[in-house]
DNA sequence: GTGGTCTAGACCACC
DNA sequence: GTGGTCTAGACCACG
């Protein structure tokens, strides 16, 4: 199997977390189910053009947090996450992100209006509204 | 003058990267405004109780963005920022701190409903709001 | 690889910066073209008998000016610098420096004659003339 | 008497160098003649907005140069100073500028006549010539 | 007093 | 092995 992933050569960011943010995501969002039998190590850093040690470290890391499990000798397969872990997975994350951004935006003083108003550019430029409901007061 | 600042100890993130983010606010927001002048390196390090050598990789950073000017021998002042360039910063960190957020809440495949409930959630929490808005939908 | 630098021990002219002067000539001069691996910050430092540091702040400088990019636990590569960027670059510091030396020709009442005398004396000496143009008068 | 300088605040030029430069520039093209009295350190701090500490270290440096005397009591005078003295150190200071630039057009791998070029335009650009004489090759 | 440079050395994160 | 952060402390240049 192909796992989706994309990286971003010229980013500060270390390459084994871009690669642990996305894999997590596909798991938590469903769209690799439980029992999924992920790629081998060396097959996904041939994949990704990176290091088998890197790789190795990323597989590690998701099989502490428990979303990933390893059978000696056979493969590494999507963990079963409980559906209240995987909620609050999913949301935890978000709101986390969501606290970051109005920090930002109370540390240069935007009033509650000016923050609401580029959250809802941002959300219409990435998630277009086809109800007609663009912001909070219509 | 006393700054402002707050470190947190704990975090991941570096020292001075912490120090920049939030001086860089000040002055962006016009907290300090133009022309002010800073505590020494000396002064601001025993003040945050860091090394000399992280306040001034700090100052220096800012300096390079423009955001600061420094005289040997007199101090470092908060340089003239022109509003314009002042305003499109200020939008600019809040937005892009919006689209990665939003960006997390895609992955995850949140619906766009959800995606507001948590922001609104971080808002009234963060912001709150004494006119009894809370919400897109009310 | 070995790095062409040299370094006048008594100048008053800062270590770091003489070294950022001649990488980033080496740079873009194509001598050290798109993708070189640079040596490591202890290799450099070594060869050069200076401290680690000052090489750090060396590669830290010319990667914020976009010439260098540095990847953790990878190394320090040479950034692809565009052939517009470059040229400006390249003649922009020798226009800056000639401006210079005018200028100081100009407060010492130096007469448009003397001053491309002199210009000629130093460049014939360093820059010797094959075709036997040697000045402006020929 | 009011000495014609300008001191540019926004430089990282330190504020004594400024003031020597231009001041020796004064007395070795001859606008200020030998006997010359100076204005007092405290008149001339006053006049460009700086330290007496400031000045008084720009009297001694040239008074140890050999272009200032000071008489007790009586101020600061411009020294005799020797014709050829007076040109080496004319034309010196500008050939030594003329050496650097050189340097750097041949750090970045400049033509000799991309360098005359540059030189050109830059002396075009500060001493225009109305001799119709504006390069090499005429 | 101020900032600017440089040192030696430690510990961490990444590959 | 690599670069990234941080420390303590020295010495110089500037006002």
């Amino acid at each position: 199997m192909r796992i989706p992933i994309r990286l971003s050569e010229d980013s500060a960011e270390p390459m084994y977390h871009q690669i642990e943010v996305q894999l997590r995501s596909l798991i938590l969002s469903g769209t690799l189910p439980t029992g999924t039998l992920l790629p081998s190590i060396r097959e996904l850093a041939q994949d990704l053009s990176c290091s088998i040690i890197t790789i190795r470290r990323v597989y590690q890391d998701l099989e502490n947090e428990g979303l990933l499990r390893t059978k000696q000798g056979t493969g590494t397969f999507v963990a079963a996450v409980g559906d209240t872990e995987r909620e609050h997975y999913r949301t935890g994350a978000v709101a986390e992100a969501f606290r970051a951004a109005i920090d930002t935006a109370m540390r240069v003083h935007l009033s509650r209006g000016e923050t609401e108003k580029l959250f809802y550019e941002s959300l219409n430029a990435k998630m277009p509204d086809h109800e007609g409901n663009g912001g909070p007061n219509r």
